[in-house]
DNA sequence: CCACTTATGTGCGCTATCGTACCGACGCAT
DNA sequence: ATGCGTCGGTACGATAGCGCACATAAGTGG
């Protein structure tokens, strides 16, 4: 149950092509259903599809020291993932782990290969995306380095939220400990601490974001510094 | 007074093109002086070249709540400045200190987006190379994440001198506890630690490494991997 | 309704790092 | 030779977050 009014039946990346590039990818694209937890990709697999989220999300996490896990990105509606495939790259380093389940639309990783060549709108939306991409890794590596625990949780939630398009989150405090690279107990303090405030509630496994402005507020500006990049990247696209 | 044997005189991303391809580049670029502590793009800046350093190494660093800077890349002569422009975009969000003086090959933007046209090469070994960034960009996240001083400070001296080509490093701690995000005297402990193990020795702004092997054993597996992933990424290109 | 699993709350001692400050040593410039 | 700015060593209390462990509470399945 969720408090969405209205299916989003498209991902935004591909909303905005000319409807003949759309058309072209669409006709390429098989709309499959993500199930939460699924291992998409690992470290050093071969990309063999390219998946557009359309209600669902997908983190993107490093590995380090064989077993330490860290979110670094997040793909949802507004985003994608096979980004090496757009870079001429074949596989990728990164750990994609599904978080919210839904139907996405999927391509063969050869087709996507000749839609780039065939599409240039895509092709240049698509490298937009990588360097939002970029920027994001940038500015998360600072934002995990320097900011609060309180502070990243609270712009995590709204990056899920953005991502699910939903107000109702279903997350455990050790899946956000594990992806904010941090102790299951120090999650559960901040959490109170959002709690206490008004801005959230949360019981076994679910989160609702009560006070979107003032999660706003609780979160590093780096969650609207992430927001303005993206729109700025593709309003001129 | 360096203890290099041979000047190089050329960048690796250059230097591994087809002669067609690099003698269409060459004849586009100009050689420059980078002068040390040089800011060569602000964040926001539009670029107007694109730099190859030769004999030099500039510092990619991100900046947040608009004082604290953090270095999340470097590059040498392995490297470029304005990758960007290879996804299609006129700008950047990072800012790019000259860290190492000495001569780069630029070229500009206009020129480069030409040769990126007409030069499938060089256009391969570009988006590798924003590919490697990416994925170094995700390493360092963790690694600034989860990593002690000491093992960072590490890495960090490994890849400057891969980068500068010299054993004899510059820096102050000051300026090193600014790379790395962390206080002054946390990094004066750190060298002091490394100092005492014999791996490097260093005095008033001027750092000798004396041990790499046993640099790269008190370093964290993150230069390692990170060497492995640019390897792999340009053996195949 | 009971046993079990899972999620959350909490406590405690520990450690890395912080912020700040001060001092001495070095070396450049006059 | 002197003076001043820069660089590095050190100290000390504060603190965020850690590792670990245990308690409680809420669902779940028999």
């Amino acid at each position: 149950m969720t408090s969405r009014l209205q299916v989003p039946t498209t991902n935004y990346l591909l909303a905005g092509l000319p409807d003949l590039e759309r058309n072209a990818v669409m006709a390429d694209c098989e709309t499959v259903e993500l199930a939460f937890n699924e291992v998409l990709l690992r470290p050093e697999d071969t990309i063999t599809y390219v998946y557009f989220p359309v209600d669902c999300f997908i983190s993107l996490i490093t590995v380090v020291d064989n077993d330490i896990r860290l979110e670094v990105s997040m793909a949802g509606r507004e985003g994608m993932l096979g980004t090496s495939l757009v870079l001429g790259i074949e596989d990728t380093p990164l750990l994609s782990l599904v978080q919210g389940a839904g139907p996405a639309l999927r391509i063969h990783a050869a087709n996507f290969k000749r839609l780039l060549e065939q599409c240039p709108v895509l092709n240049q939306r698509m490298k937009g995306y990588v360097y939002f991409v970029m920027n994001q890794l940038a500015k998360t590596a600072a934002c995990n380095h320097f900011h609060a625990i309180e502070a990243r949780l609270a712009r995590w939630l709204l990056m899920t939220q953005d991502r699910a398009g939903t107000d109702q989150l279903y997350l455990t405090h050790e899946f956000l400990a594990i992806m904010l690279g941090v102790r299951r107990a120090g999650v559960t303090l901040a959490a109170i601490a959002l709690q206490t405030r008004g801005l959230i509630v949360y019981h076994r496994g679910e989160i609702d974001v009560l006070d979107r402005q003032g999660l706003i507020e609780a979160s590093c500006d780096c969650y609207m510094e992430d927001c303005a990049l993206y729109d700025r990247v593709f309003k001129a696209l």
